[in-house]
DNA sequence: AATGAATGAGGGTTCATTCAT
DNA sequence: CATGAATGAACCCTCATTCAT
C-alpha cells in the first residue's frame, strides 16, 4: 500500500534525474520532451501527468537542487561556530554537491535565464538566500580591511567553485576534500603564501596601480 | 571610395556584433536567424550571403574573440619580462577584454559545446594555445611548492575571471583596473593577507584535512 | 471494432496513395509535403507521425510497389510450368500492375535515384530479385542462339513495358489483355511475323551490318 | 572580329552542355542555377545574360536536342527509298543520338512536363513532327495486318529505344551498330525468329487470348 | 495513470531571380 | 558583359502541447 503510493514520487524522481542529465548534456532548449520520453520509457503525453510544462520541469530541477544545497548548508552551519570552520564547511558543501551533481549544477549555472515569471522569482529567491548566507559566512571571517571589494571577493569565490563543471574530472583530478582545501587556501592565503620574500616584493607591486597601457 | 569598398566587411562586423548580442541574451540555440535578421535589418536569406550556416556564424564569433584575446596577450607579454608584471598583464588583458565584450564572452563560455566537427577543433586549438600561454605565465611565478594542485590553481583563476559575466556591472562595480588588481591580490596573496596573526592560526587549520562529515 | 483498430494502417495507405499521385504528377522533389498535407487533409506536422522523412515516404511507396509486383509474379509462376505460359504470365502481370497503378509506377521508374543510403539499397535489392526472376523466365524460353545480346533482349522487353506510362490511356487504348498479347507477340515473333515473303528478304538485311554513314 | 562574335554562342553552348549534364545527373528541379554557375565558372547573375529563366534554359536544351535529332533523320531519309533501310536508318539515328547524348536524352525523357506554356507547346510540336515521321516510316513497312495495334507497335519501339539510358553502358555493352541491329531484328522478326518449330507452337498460343486469371 | 494521434508555430536553409554598378 | 549583394517564397522538419480514449 505504502509502496504503491510512492510510485508517483519515484517516477517523478526518475523523470527529474533523466531530465537533468538531458538538460546538462544538450542544454535546456535543445533537449526535447521527446528525448526525455525516450530516456525514461514513458510516453510523450504520459510525461505531462507529472509536470505541466517543460518550464515547470526545469523549475522543479532547479528548485530541488538549490533547496537541497541550501538546506545542507544550514544543517552544517548549525553545529559550528568557529568562523574558519564555517567557511570551510560552506566551501566543502558547495563543492561536494556540485561534484556529486555535476549535470544538475551545470543546468543551474546555465539555465537560470530560461525560467520566466513566477518560476524565475522563486528560484531567484532561494538563490538569493543561499548567496546571503554564504556572504555572511565570508564577512564573519573578513579582515577589517582586506583592500578587496566585497562583491569582487564573494563572486570570485563563487566563480572558482562554480566553474569546476568546465574542467573537473573526478577520476583524473584530486578528490573533493583536497579540492575544497586547495580552494580555501587559495582564497584565504593566496597562491604565494608561505613564500618568504613575498611580503614586500609582492605588496609593493599592488600598492601602485599598474599603468593601463591597454586599449579596448 | 576606400570606405565604400569596406562595405562588405563592415556589414559582416555588424552582423557578428548583433549575433553575439543575440546569442548572449537568448542563448545560441534560442536565438533564431530570424531574430538576427530583424536586429540587423537584413533579410533572412540575405544573411546567408555572409555565412554559410548558423554554426559557422557562431564559429566566426568565437574564433574572432579568442584570436583577438590571444593576440593581445602575445603583444603585451612580448614587452615584459618580469614574472609578476607578466601575470598582472595577463589578468588585466583577460578581464578587460571580457568586460568590454561581455556578450561575446558569455557566448564563449556557454556555447563551446554547440560547435561540432572542424569548427570545434579550430576553436579548441586556439583556446588550448591561450590556456597554455596563461599556464606558463602562472608557472613562471609559482613557488616551489604552494601545496596546491596545478590544475586547481589555473582553473580557479579562470573561474574567478570568467564568472564575471554573471555579476559584473560596469556602472555599479569597481573599474576594470581595480577588478584586475583585486583578483591578482586575491589569487596571489589571498583574502586574509596582511592580517598579522594569520600565519599560524590559519596555517594550522590547513595542515590537517578537515573531517569530512558530509555524506553524498 | 476491428475496423476501428485499422485506422492507423488505413490512414497510412491513404497517405501513400496521395503521395504516389503527387510524386507522379509533379515529381518527387517538386511535390512538397505541404501538397500531401493539403491533399490528405492531414496537417503538415501530423503527417510526420506516419513517416520520418520525405525520403522514407518515397521508400515506402517504392518498396510496397516492387514487393507487391514481385510477390504477385511469384504466386503466378508457382502454378505454371510451361515456359511460354510463364512468359505470358510475367508480361501480363507486369503490364497489369503498371496499368492499374500507373502513378506509382511512374514514380518507380523516375525516382529510383532520389533514394539514398539504405533505402536505396533495399529497393535495389528487391528490384534485382524481380529482374532476375524475369530474366530466368525469359532464358527458359530462349532459342539456342537468337543472335541477340542477352542484355539487349531483356531490357528491350522492359523498355517496351515500362514506357507505357508515357502514352497508354486505358479509356482510349486497347485493354490490358490485348496490350500484353501484342507485346508478347512483338517480342517473341516480331512485327513482321506471318508475312510470307519476310523470311528471306528481311533475313538478308540483317546478315550484313548496315553501313554506318552516321557521324556523331 | 568573327571569332569575337562567336564568343557569345560559344559560351551559350558551354552553358547548355553543363546544364544538360546537371539536369541529367540531378534532375531539372534539383539542379540549381548555382550548380550551373559553379560548373561553368560564370557568376550566378552573369548567367542570366544568356537566358531569361531556368525554364528557358531547359527549353533551349530540349529544343536543340529534338531539332538536331529530327533534322538528322530528315537528312538520312532523304537519300533512301527502300522501306527496310529507312526503318533501319531511323532506329540507328535514334539510338546513336541517344547514346552520344545520353545525359541530354534523359532530360528529354524525364522533364517534358517541367515545361509550361509556349515552351511546352513548341517542344511538343517538334516532338510530334518527329514522331509522325517515325510512324510513317514504320507504316510503310507494315504488313497488311500484323494483328498488332498501331499505337502499341510504335510506342513499343520507342519504349525499347528510349529506355536505354536506364541500362546501356557504352564500355560494357555492345556497340551502337549492333544495338540498332538487335533492336531492329527484335522488333521486326521477334525473339524466337529462326526457330523452326515456332510457327505452329507459338502461333497457336497467341490465337486465343490467355485466360485472365488475374485480378487487380 | 497512460497513450496514440494530431496540431500550430516556428526552426534553419535553399531557391530563382533582380538590380545597381 | 559581368558581378556582388540582396530578397520573398518556399522548402523539410521539429517542437511543446493537447485531447479523446
Amino acid at each position: 500500500m505504502t509502496e504503491l503510493r510512492h510510485t508517483r514520487d519515484d517516477k517523478l524522481a526518475l523523470i527529474l534525474r533523466a531530465s537533468a542529465t538531458m538538460f546538462a548534456d544538450k542544454g535546456y532548449h535543445e533537449a526535447s520532451i521527446r528525448d526525455i520520453s525516450r530516456e525514461t520509457g514513458i510516453s510523450l503525453s504520459g510525461l505531462y501527468y507529472y509536470f505541466r510544462s517543460k518550464e515547470e520541469l526545469l523549475f522543479l530541477i532547479q528548485d530541488h537542487c538549490f533547496t537541497t544545497l541550501y538546506e545542507n548548508l544550514g544543517r552544517l552551519l548549525a553545529e559550528e561556530n568557529d568562523p574558519y570552520q564555517r567557511f570551510l564547511l560552506m566551501v566543502e558543501n558547495h563543492l561536494r554537491y556540485f561534484v556529486n551533481n555535476m549535470k544538475e549544477m551545470k543546468v543551474l549555472s546555465h539555465e537560470l535565464d530560461s525560467l520566466t515569471g513566477e518560476f524565475r522569482q522563486r528560484v531567484n529567491q532561494i538563490k538569493r538566500q543561499y548567496t546571503e548566507t554564504c556572504s555572511s559566512v565570508l564577512e564573519a571571517l573578513a579582515p577589517e580591511d582586506s583592500g578587496i571589494d566585497a562583491r569582487v571577493a564573494i563572486y570570485s569565490l563563487f566563480g572558482m567553485m562554480n566553474w569546476i563543471y568546465n574542467w573537473y574530472h573526478p577520476e583524473r583530478d584530486v578528490a573533493v576534500e583536497e579540492l575544497a582545501a586547495d580552494m580555501c587556501q587559495l582564497f584565504l592565503r593566496g597562491y604565494l603564501s608561505g613564500v618568504a620574500e613575498r611580503s614586500e616584493a609582492v605588496a609593493e607591486r599592488f600598492s601602485t596601480p599598474s599603468p593601463s597601457i591597454w586599449r579596448t
